[in-house]
DNA sequence: ACTTTAACTTACTAATGGTAAGGTTCTTTC
DNA sequence: GAAAGAACCTTACCATTAGTAAGTTAAAGT
């Protein structure tokens, strides 16, 4: 009984799917999953995202130990992120979203407008 | 190939996940995978969710089609919410969600401040 | 030395979420 | 059968988060 009444509390739950949920975390772990990359790489990888919301994400990835960041040649100017082994382990949690969609067909659920 | 390059868009695997990942979602996904639920018993099993959130996100999921509404003895007041298909082939995500967890201990990671 | 690029940082605006109050419509209780 | 309360929202307002755009610093190319 190292854990709660169940195997994980539904709080922890909440706050892994709260966290991972967050604008753009999904797509950062995505884009890290085929190896690592410097920052402007995942940049050029996620249309849309803004430089601000980037570099907030990957030190929150950082801060909860799923990414790394290395700085290459110890140069401040060349930076390296990558999945932790916790943030690899994630490739699963995504292969169930991509069976998912593609079991009930989100795409044309979500044809908006 | 009825779908593009790989089996699942990546921009689609990015809808999805900013879906699913929205504030409350995946608590209210989780809370009906019991069953079917009314409307204060969704309330009262997610501590701190307000009326208009709980409101707006099952009107999403109702529209996405994960969840349907259904009005009790024809009462505009007594309302069931239950998953559909679509929303309880979810389940697989909770589950590789709550591997993860218990694989790389997302509560100690968490404990903030 | 001058410009460019990488990787941020800051300031400001827009969108989203939280809080609190109110409004019907039903059910319960007297 | 009238009054009170609960169920299920809706609206208005404030707080937090996200998006945009510009600026900064250090290194790298020319």
């Amino acid at each position: 009984m190292t854990r709660q009444n169940c195997s994980h509390s539904c709080s922890t739950y909440h706050q892994a799917i709260e966290f991972i949920g967050k604008r753009w975390m999904g797509m950062i772990i995505y884009t890290l999953i085929t190896g690592p990359k410097r920052y402007h790489e995942i940049h050029s990888m996620i249309p849309g995202i803004s430089d601000r919301l980037l570099t907030d994400r990957l030190n929150e990835l950082v801060e909860a130990g799923l990414v790394y960041k290395k700085f290459i040649d110890s140069s401040i100017k060349k930076v390296e992120y990558g999945l932790t082994p916790n943030g690899l382990a994630f490739q699963d949690v995504i292969k169930a979203i991509q069976q998912w969609i593609d079991l009930c067909g989100f795409e044309k659920l979500k044809t908006e407008s």
